[in-house]
DNA sequence: GGTGAAACGTAGGCCGT
DNA sequence: ACGGCCTACGTTTCACC
């Protein structure tokens, strides 16, 4: 994997803060020639370095009102058993990350839906009904002082 | 706050998997000219319900290696001693994220470092200096099957 | 919401270092 | 290998219908 340079890491902090600022902004910010810039961030995206880019949605806009951390953990630990978790969580739109972790317990997911209802519903329906889980504990997100992955 | 209709939803759609689709493109996705699909992205950035753009940087990339959910509860639970604690996240890089959480502990921080030598450095140095800091309870993140908001 | 036109940005060939 | 210049082409943006 090629080094970086410091102009590509001032793209890329340009980028990850605004991800729709025209080539020639850009070029102008990081002080290239608008050719030279757009190379580059091709190259960067190429690379996978820049692996895509995403507007940030206001959840409370889409009637997102209740959004938890929830610790899982599996009472079996076969190789199957976590794919087969791991498929489900895939499968699942409220479930936004699923990480598996060091610790007590296997996973720890972020769950966002519009609200307690929706998360009971989850949490017996989806949660509640799939194979070896044996643990579930729920951490309800009142606010976020900060939240750079938004 | 104003409803949003079915195409405004699929303009919401499309921009959260592709920020930088140009703005025919966009409107060609969701069946408008393009200038009234861009008077209704306005609309969404000037509402916020679109808060921004950003590009999605793969982590190895820049050098990190190291991530990690770390649980974090407070002895005092004043007003002031939150705000502290709050202040502190906001000024530490290695920290991405910051929740208020209900349960055990307080808070749940998603911090990404380069290695383990440097979340040791977190570890001690930030988190192990603060006031009132009682309960720091580290989930390293070995994989992240699912990650929509990355 | 659509049309049209001017201003602006993109993308790639080409040349210099 | 990398940056700057040029230019044809595509896109954005806005007054107007």
């Amino acid at each position: 994997m090629m080094e970086l340079d410091q102009i590509d890491r001032k793209i890329l902090r340009v980028l990850a803060t605004d991800g729709r600022i025209s080539n020639t902004g850009l070029a102008e910010q990081v002080g290239l020639s608008p050719s030279a810039c757009l190379r580059r961030v091709q190259e960067l995206e190429r690379r996978r370095v820049i692996s895509g880019y995403k507007a940030v949605i206001n959840p409370q806009a889409i009637g997102i009102g209740f959004i938890a951390y929830v610790a899982v953990g599996l009472s079996v630990h076969t190789r199957d058993a976590q794919a087969a978790f791991e498929q489900a969580m895939a499968a699942a739109p409220e479930v936004r990350e699923c990480h598996n972790i060091t610790g007590m317990v296997e996973y720890i997911l972020r769950v966002e839906v519009s609200d307690l209802t929706a998360y009971k519903h989850f949490h017996t329906e989806v949660l509640g009904t799939l194979p070896h889980v044996s643990a579930i504990t729920s951490y309800v997100v009142m606010a976020s002082p900060k939240d750079d992955r938004a």
